[in-house]
RNA sequence: UGCCUGAUAGUAUAAUGGUAGUACAACGGUUUUUGGUACCGUAUGUCUAGGUUCGAACCCUGGUCGGGCAACCA
């Protein structure tokens, strides 16, 4: 009942609004995504912070969509990126659309001409970044920031009206173009762009920059607490000024650092060249650190909301480890997930004093985690086996628990065997191997006395049915793949996806596309190889598994 | 040479003037019909130099180092 609680940055100041009765002690939060591109986990990170910020407060969470610049955005997007915030568990108070708010936004840049805060300026693009000049030089005026209030309003009337081809003229606004800060150089608030937007359609041919859109939004909608990453600080005067200069609700916007992970790379233009280079199969590859990827490879909504509550929210720089993650869903997985047994690379074992022909029927728990093992399934055993090849060693080594000449191990839920000899081929591969069984160490009912050290996976061979089984593993091999100069696509680990066509399932497993139907997040532990679950493209008459992730190796031999 | 911002174990994150704690990772052990799980244990940390104070990770000053800022992107 302890009621030690430690509160982020962004909390102590929610609390500390709160008690000040700031905003009424209203908290509204949004998502603000523009739609070109698919949500990843640092996304994930923001989705949870605001949502959860606003679920802690009672408060309420806005999804809406930045969409300025019709160019890069599409609605694909915005329906993949409904469809991950939904699945990650959150619901939004309201969808909206900053393209709602695109005659607002005019009647603000108007406004703004009106005060002589912004004007209308014929410079190419090359000249106005010359006279922005640099951080540590001051920037010049333009031959047109002097133009007249009426000059300007008459001007931008025309640029909406289609009366300028793109680049032909901005609307900037008139701020300090010798201002430390370079997002006060008179930035750009409009440009015209002859674009079809994904919402407006050809409604409009001039798209305010974000820069004069976030802010006004924010401000439109009475958001209390407007959560973004670090690189936005240094725009928060300027919103600050338009909301100032407009008179607009003053949102308040607070910084936090973005997430990056190892083994990955974490922006929408780099995962965007691994799908259009051909180098994962889609947006939703399961390498892809993406939303989709995620719950493709396997992970739980649930493994994914207590990754990022355990990263924190802090100003500093970080990189969290990719193991992180991967203890959050072995967690999760652990407490739910089916045991089942699958052979990877198969090994024949014939056990010789058991009867040919004969198949007996063994009882497996699905889960011992849970109370009454979740169930159980029945498991043919045979005279001929499927076993796991690198579960046999000619030569083990002093602590190898598994099977060699003359050692014992125990067949998970089945019996106790002995290997007695094994064969080779032409080539030195071994072919089969050959035991004894001890009938009386049976599971559950062992009165052997025999002791074995390890226990292995197996399957009838008679029994057995076929899948394919796609192993995945880290994207790249590089820690930061993006970190040096060299092109980040140069670390991808050529390992990262490997397909065995053929493995053999035990026979229960053939129910899976049906089990999926009845129970969507049915997951597989596949005993002593890692978490599993069905692809989307499987079907049943070709079974494939995804590897989510291998169970933690305490031998690592 | 400007402005903004940050610095606590390997990685993250607490401690908000009073015993530097937690998680992951690492290592060791116990249990185990998964070399899984569970449980127990070990090691590793306040960037630096001063100052204020009975007492500083925390407050002040200087330094060092990191990140960001000059797209008609968001």
């Amino acid at each position: 009942m302890s009621e030690e609680k430690s509160l982020n940055f962004i909390e102590e100041i929610i609390e500390s609004d709160i008690l000040t009765g700031k905003y009424d002690g209203r908290v509204l939060t949004r998502f603000p995504p523009e739609p070109n591109g698919y949500l990843h986990i640092g996304h994930a990170k923001s989705i949870c912070l605001n949502f959860g910020l606003a679920l802690k407060y009672k408060g309420a969470t806005n999804l809406r969509f930045d969409d300025t610049n019709p160019l890069t955005e599409d609605t694909e997007y915005v329906e993949s990126i409904k469809n991950d915030v939904k699945w990650l568990g959150f619901t939004w108070q309201n969808e909206l659309y900053t393209s709602d708010y695109f005659e607002q936004l005019y009647q603000f840049a108007i406004d703004l001409i009106k005060q002589n805060l912004a004007y209308v300026d014929d410079s190419t693009a090359d000249e106005i970044a010359q006279h922005k000049g640099t951080p540590t030089i001051p920037g010049r005026e333009t031959p047109y920031r002097n133009r007249s209030v009426s000059e300007n309003l008459t001007l931008f009337e025309a640029m909406r009206n289609g009366k300028f081809a793109d680049g032909e003229k901005v609307l900037r606004a008139k701020i300090d173009l010798q201002s430390p800060n370079m997002h006060l150089r008179d930035p750009l608030i409009y440009r015209i762009k002859h674009a079809t937007h994904h919402r407006t359609g050809n409604a409009w041919c001039i798209y305010p920059m974000y820069d004069f859109a976030h802010g006004q939004s924010d401000a439109i909608e009475k958001i209390t607490h407007s959560v973004c990453t670090l690189e936005f600080t240094t725009h928060r005067p300027l919103y600050d000024f338009f909301i100032q200069k407009l008179n607009l609700f003053p949102s308040q916007q607070y910084e936090f650092a973005r997430l990056n992970m190892s083994y990955t790379v974490m922006s929408k233009r780099k995962l965007m060249q691994l799908v259009n280079d051909g180098l994962v199969n889609n947006w939703d590859d399961p390498r892809m650190p993406t939303i989709s990827g995620l719950r493709r490879r396997g992970f739980t909504p649930a493994s994914i909301r207590n990754f990022c509550e355990r990263i924190g929210i802090a100003k500093r720089e970080n990189m969290i480890d990719f193991s992180l993650l991967e203890f959050f869903i072995r967690e999760d997985l652990n407490k739910t997930a089916w045991r089942r047994m699958a052979v990877l690379e198969p090994l024949k074992m014939i056990i010789t004093n058991f009867e040919e022909g004969k198949t007996e029927l063994l009882e497996s728990e699905n889960n011992p985690e849970v109370e009454n093992g979740d169930g159980s399934r029945t498991l043919p055993f045979g005279r001929e086996l499927w076993i796991e090849r690198d579960d046999f060693m000619e030569e083990p080594p002093k602590k190898f628990f598994r099977l060699g000449p003359g050692l014992m191990c125990r067949l998970k839920s089945a019996y106790i065997v002995r290997c007695d000899s094994f064969v080779k081929d032409a080539n030195g591969v071994v072919t089969e191997i050959y035991c004894t069984y001890f009938p009386e160490s049976k599971s559950g009912s062992d009165t052997s006395g025999l002791k074995a050290k390890g226990t292995m996976h197996w399957i009838s061979a008679q029994h057995a049915q076929k899948a394919e089984i796609r192993l995945y593993d880290r994207l790249f091999t590089a820690e930061q793949p993006d970190a040096s100069d060299q092109d980040f696509k140069d670390f991808i680990n050529p390992q990262s996806l490997v397909v065995i066509k053929n493995a053999y399932i035990e026979p229960d497993l053939a129910n899976a596309p049906a089990q999926l139907v009845q129970h969507p997040d049915r997951r597989y532990q596949f005993i002593r190889k890692g978490y599993f679950c069905l692809d989307k493209e499987a079907s049943a008459q070709h079974l494939i598994f995804n590897r989510t992730v291998t169970l933690k190796d305490g031998w690592a031999g």
